[in-house]
DNA sequence: GCCTTAAAACCGACTAGTTGGTATGTTTTC
DNA sequence: GAAAACATACCAACTAGTCGGTTTTAAGGC
């Protein structure tokens, strides 16, 4: 481990802790409900060890988006469904693996950045825009696949890569609803077949 | 006007603009953060009128859920998307209609319960059931047609009414979340649209 | 390796305003 | 004349944020 390293691992702990305890709270109760006292009672830390890290609750809002992106980008770079030679198998497997990370407790599969800008969205400007980074951005990763499938297997009209990209975020998130009101994930993973039912429709019609 | 019809009026007055302002504050900045005084004083009401008719801020939760529920029960009764004569068309009909809805402010066009459930369906299970009973009771207001469409045009495996028809809840409420994270409702209607395309070629094919 | 030094990290008590909720009225309605 | 519909004043707990102080860390001179 460089010395950077080391550096960087000890400056971050006591902040990491902080997003970490952000990221459960806000998925469980939502970003208002979130308070400041609780997080640095669960991360062991005191109010000034908060706004030392922090310059508000709001500057925390946007950097628990900004490390949910980080965390989340991580797991997809990682994950199998890139594998597959054909494009469309690859978006296929990609709702798949959306799919198969549905389960359990709903806090623990839900989306952070899609509930937080539910309630932030007119209220900060900069939680909205870092939570439409976060989704937007993770969207845009799965342009490419489809881009190539449209290419291999022909367009439909009036459907471009990028908006269909945004529509496959836009089923899991009210998946993602549907489960919270339903107090199951079940409504959640038969929302993501019907999405892969329309893209293999799409493609193979 | 019966002279119940009037007691119910002003016995309902200032309930319902506490509802009312309800509905504006959630859909704006979320069930947290909207407060019982700030309510008070949209409403012109004190603190103890609020109390009077709420025994707490979560029974008010519930409530405006259930007027929710009441309101748009009676935009969509009256609609003209049941109009036409096919099943299929009265479906397709129903997403025009949801997407013609989409304009404007986006807390104007989004959903209140939709908003409220993923603040609370942790904290307060009543507030959690009366959001899925809004939402689940208006997806079942589809399932006749759609299951009449299936009867018309064919079933596809493993496709059910009541499944497909809390799918469309899912694609608008995602819509909603993206919209507010774009900060504008263009991005909702192009999921819509997606979802009729899926319903057409599910039907068409 | 040791001492100095300064900055960064963190503590903990404090504040001013807000929160949901209550107790005790007064007015209105039937 | 009593019950329902409000108003008023109040409270204890909690809210985000501040501020002066202490500890920890990293770098540099010797």
């Amino acid at each position: 481990m460089s010395r950077d390293a080391i550096d960087t691992a000890k400056k971050e702990s006591v902040r990491t802790r902080l997003l970490e305890a952000a990221l459960t709270s806000i998925r469980r109760k939502g970003y208002s409900a979130t308070t400041v006292d609780e997080l640095c009672a669960i991360a062991g830390v005191t109010k000034g060890g908060f706004f030392h890290h922090f310059k508000s609750k709001e500057a925390l809002g946007v950097a628990a988006a900004d490390y949910w992106s980080q965390m989340t980008s991580g797991l997809f770079v990682n994950a199998p469904y890139h594998e597959p030679d054909d494009p469309l198998e690859r978006v296929l497997a990609y709702i798949d693996f959306r799919s198969a990370l549905i389960e359990g407790p709903i806090a623990e599969f839900t989306c952070l950045v899609g509930t937080m800008v539910q309630e932030a969205y007119d209220s900060s400007d900069a939680i909205r825009a870092a939570c439409e980074a976060s989704i937007c951005g993770h969207a845009a990763t799965l342009e490419a696949d489809i881009e190539a499938a449209m290419d291999k297997y022909g367009r439909t009209e009036g459907v471009s890569a990028a908006s269909l990209a945004l529509h496959t975020q836009a089923v899991l998130q009210g998946g993602f609803i549907l489960a919270k009101a339903r107090g199951g994930p079940e409504i959640a993973k038969e929302s993501a077949a019907h999405l892969k039912r329309y893209i293999t429709l799409l493609f193979k019609h």
